[in-house]
DNA sequence: TGCAATCTTGCATAGATCGCAATATTACCA
DNA sequence: TGGTAATATTGCGATCTATGCAAGATTGCA
């Protein structure tokens, strides 16, 4: 059995492979923002890539996928942020530092406008939605490891919802700007935050 | 025009789509909940209702509509009972009475059994935590309102979410009991939100 | 009773997704 | 280098949700 886990693809197959994924997804893309994504078909994408209709589902779980696939994996992404915090600092703090943090390395231009693109597309923001569950969860778990416990307790889990709550909030603020970063949205809502609480 | 807004049906027409409606519903649940929501089709579905596949359509607006149609209307019920608390009590207990209060008027059977087959079934869940947004979105608004501002400022909002995301938590974990009510777990999670943040 | 409004249904169609089997391509070993 | 095993690509057919359209049936009401 090989053992390449993340190396870059060295056989022509994988080279080919990764050739024709970073094709699929930027034709697709394109269309979805030159014509909208329903309106785009699996047929027009096949077309503009090349490829059949059929191979679509060989690179691509759905058509959804393809716009996700090509953003930052934010729950391992988080997950990281966290591990680089220092396990002695108030629950609190540790998300907000974490987010800002992540938020540093996430953004790009084309980001910004997947980031429109899932918010003016009904079917993406529904799933997006959707996928904040697994980054709550995971941002939970990373929590709960951090500060050594081995499952999250309803600290972490309250901490993790009310975090990615303000991630959601200040993402669609950063959205609607046309700020490079989001950290200053991240900051103004963590603060507000505190003051409600208290 | 007429002007029937939210009566009891009249006319003949009117009691027959009621009775057909919940007739649809009935039926589509038990097959859901027997077999599962992705195996059952519509078309089963329209068999055991006694109308045409194409019917469905002008019930429902999906599939998953049924499901979700037969559960109380959240964002109505949280704004309401936000509208029965005094304005100048602070947002988070404002939203946390309110939360409970809608809780205490949500939960019948039904609905903890409609809530485990949404949970489980991952293209219900999915959509659930769309519907979500629109909550956090009510809720935002009836908070704005309450306190006299024309629409959500920060405040409302990061408290909005804040309290949905509360309300996920404690909807899930109500779910994995058999406890009648979910106050218990709101004010658990409210409780460790005022820990966290102070 | 009879016309207007509304419902129900069948039929046709689009689009996403998947299983299957034939064909083509790549990997690798003797 | 030839040849076989592993893997990819493709076409075809089928399923399922969803929608438009028009014919026919039912109900409301003057």
């Amino acid at each position: 059995m090989k053992e390449n886990m993340s190396e870059a693809p060295v056989g022509l197959r994988e080279r080919k492979r990764a050739k024709t994924l970073a094709l699929i997804q930027t034709e697709a893309i394109r269309l979805f923002i030159e014509r909208g994504f329903e309106a785009t078909t699996l047929a027009d994408i096949a077309e503009a890539a090349d490829v059949s209709a059929r191979s679509l589902f060989h690179y691509f779980e759905s058509k959804e996928e393809i716009v996700f696939s090509a953003r930052a994996n934010f729950p391992a992404l988080i997950a990281e942020a966290v591990g680089r915090r220092p396990a002695d600092e108030p629950l609190l703090d540790m998300v907000e530092n974490a987010l800002v943090d992540t938020a540093a390395r996430y953004g790009s231009p084309q980001t910004k406008i997947l980031g429109r693109l899932v918010r003016d597309t009904p079917v993406l923001r529904a799933r997006e939605q959707a996928k904040y569950e697994h980054v709550e969860r995971a941002l939970a778990e990373a929590l709960a490891d951090r500060i050594g416990l081995p499952a999250p307790d309803t600290k972490c889990r309250v901490t993790a919802v009310t975090a990615i709550g303000i991630l959601k909030l200040s993402v669609e603020a950063w959205l609607a700007t046309e700020d490079s970063g989001a950290e200053m949205h991240f900051r103004a809502a963590f603060a507000e935050l505190r003051r409600i609480a208290c």
